[in-house]
DNA sequence: TTGTATGCGTTATCAT
DNA sequence: ATGATAACGCATACAA
């Protein structure tokens, strides 16, 4: 005795005994009168079948899909994930639902995501990508609809755009360093091709020696996944030079770069804290245990990706006006590896 | 001069100078033979104008709409991400796209879940959920569409299921530490409740403590985020018994629990591998870097993630027969917190 | 083989 | 205030 089937705009209307045209307008405008006794009848019809309208159909119709289009360039990225959570259960709340699709770093398919999305008639975007690269997304790829970037600008596309204040962290870490009696730094960052986040920490890293010089200096390593040769002679060579009376300690660019550095430091045979001072981009679950503990900036990731996913609901919702950029704060989180001498 | 607005159907129709249904056929039905002049027009027409049918229409009118519902219990999970990871390169590569929708460990948001995916016309389901509490969906709340169960069966859904082989990993695992000279073995899970996947890993460790009587001996402790004192009097027990001579080893059910464990020894001050030997389910990237390297059994979760996507795009392809279950191996990780005496 | 007409579930534009 | 009707973009019976 089950209703497989669900109940469309027009069984309604047939069990209210009005058009298809009243039950519509009863769902979506309700601010216009509709003589009380036809809603009441229309209303009971709705609850009685349970009545819930298409999206699908809504979307063909109406044009809007209540879909958001959530692409990442790299899902296993753990930051990636942590802004996807807060921003899908922003969309959530606000009834919108994400569809999903992962580069897998492949960076020539940006192009393509946002065509198959698009096709879905989704309303807007949350690009977490590259930013370059052949499948690069000019601003009228996106079909006219509304984007907010992530982490990541792009050239030349002037849209909303969410991320940490990198300039601020970078001299959080910096000066918490220095303040704990550090003098060789030496930030580590994966290659910063063309990504934005990654040449503003490194730039923001150069300002911050160039402010404490002549008594701090600075040096920047970028680092690959597949030479830890070339890792480990760089800490070594840091570690040289803190031999000279001068305290040396590490910047880790994000989670994944503080990783490669704690396996060098167990290759190394070295502690942080004692060896090598160390504050790390990115508070991952195991920061605690690593050591001493980890020093780290903590994003707000969260609240990076609820500011992402509002910022594009806002736009939605007819928000005009000029690009808005939200710069928000990291928290240092202080721990063993940047122990003061 | 730029087209905004995508060409439709109609569009190629009437460029090729024929009618609508003779485009669809020529992209639907390629193998009826539609007269080669005819064909080659339509084909020039639909490259010309770059035409993409809208998977919306295409959903609403022949019922398919090349989506996949993806519910996930918690996406915090690194084990669901994971997964998650593997099935959505899946589905991409066969032509899907995935909506996600993540119940933020919401138990009771289940049935809204496949209510809100099924309102977009998702060919189908893949579920990482928990399989019990209020909003649980039986087999015909699907609106009959196909489904995939991951790592957690729900009772009386009798769907394709995917995950690890839970005995033959409990058995690894536990004959490891038994070859190793461990005799004092604690199972550390969260609490089971309902859930199959850690009712499985509890029951094979009963089993294999049984298959070593009276030699081995095996305890089983549920623990909770918020009761760190408990976690700390248990592996005092543990090591307390222990000190008779028996050598006592710690099982972690999952990458949480892992976590949990190794907070616990830090603040115990005991080293994994001496005071207590470890091997926990679940090889995070962390894993090599506590202490002498935490010893783990590590999911395919790529692959149960693609075995999953696989799994249900068979369906839907139309491969009938009796629910599926595909049990993966996991590989035990020999690091050094199991070492031998 | 190809074209015409209809339906999918809604919303919106007209009348009434 | 309400109802008929035409889109929306596509697929498919049916007619030719």
């Amino acid at each position: 005795m089950q209703r497989p089937v669900k109940a469309t705009i027009a069984d309604v209307a047939r069990m209210a005994g009005v058009s298809k045209a009243t039950v519509s307008r009863f769902l979506n405008h309700r601010e216009r009168l509709l003589s009380p006794d036809i809603a009441a009848r229309v209303e009971a019809a709705v609850a009685q079948l349970a009545y819930t309208p298409s999206p699908m159909a809504q979307a063909l119709s109406h044009g809007r899909s209540r879909l958001i289009g959530l692409v990442v360039a790299d899902i296993t990225n753990p930051y990636s994930v942590a802004v996807l959570r807060g921003a899908e259960k922003t969309c959530q709340d606000a009834g919108y639902l994400v569809m999903l699709f992962n580069l897998g770093n492949d960076i020539d398919r940006e192009r393509e995501a946002i065509d198959a999305l698009a096709g879905y008639q989704v309303d807007g975007f949350i690009l977490n990508t590259l930013g370059r690269g052949a499948g690069l997304v000019d601003v009228d790829a996106l079909h006219g609809k509304p984007a907010v970037l992530v982490d990541r600008r792009h050239p030349g596309m002037h849209t909303d755009f969410v991320s940490l204040d990198n300039p601020a962290a970078m001299q959080a870490a910096c000066g918490h360093l220095v303040e704990g009696g550090y003098r060789e730094l030496l930030y580590i960052t994966e290659p910063q091709k063309g990504v934005s986040s990654r040449r503003e920490r490194t730039a923001a890293f150069g300002d911050c020696i160039a402010a404490n010089e002549p008594g701090v200096a600075g040096d920047v390593f970028e680092s690959t996944g597949d030479d830890s040769e070339a890792l480990d002679a760089a800490l070594r060579a840091l570690h040289k030079r803190a031999k000279r009376g001068r305290r040396a300690a590490v910047l880790a660019g994000n989670a994944v770069v503080t990783l490669r550095v704690a396996s060098a430091m167990a290759r190394l045979g070295w502690r942080f804290g004692e060896e090598l001072g160390f504050v790390g981009f990115d508070d991952p679950e195991w920061a605690p245990l690593i050591g001493p503990g980890l020093s780290t900036i903590a994003q707000p990731t969260d609240a990076i990706g609820r500011a992402a996913a509002t910022c594009l609901i806002e736009r939605l919702r007819g928000l005009e006006g000029p690009p808005r950029q939200l710069l928000l704060p990291g928290e240092l989180v202080v721990r063993g590896s940047s122990a003061p001498a």
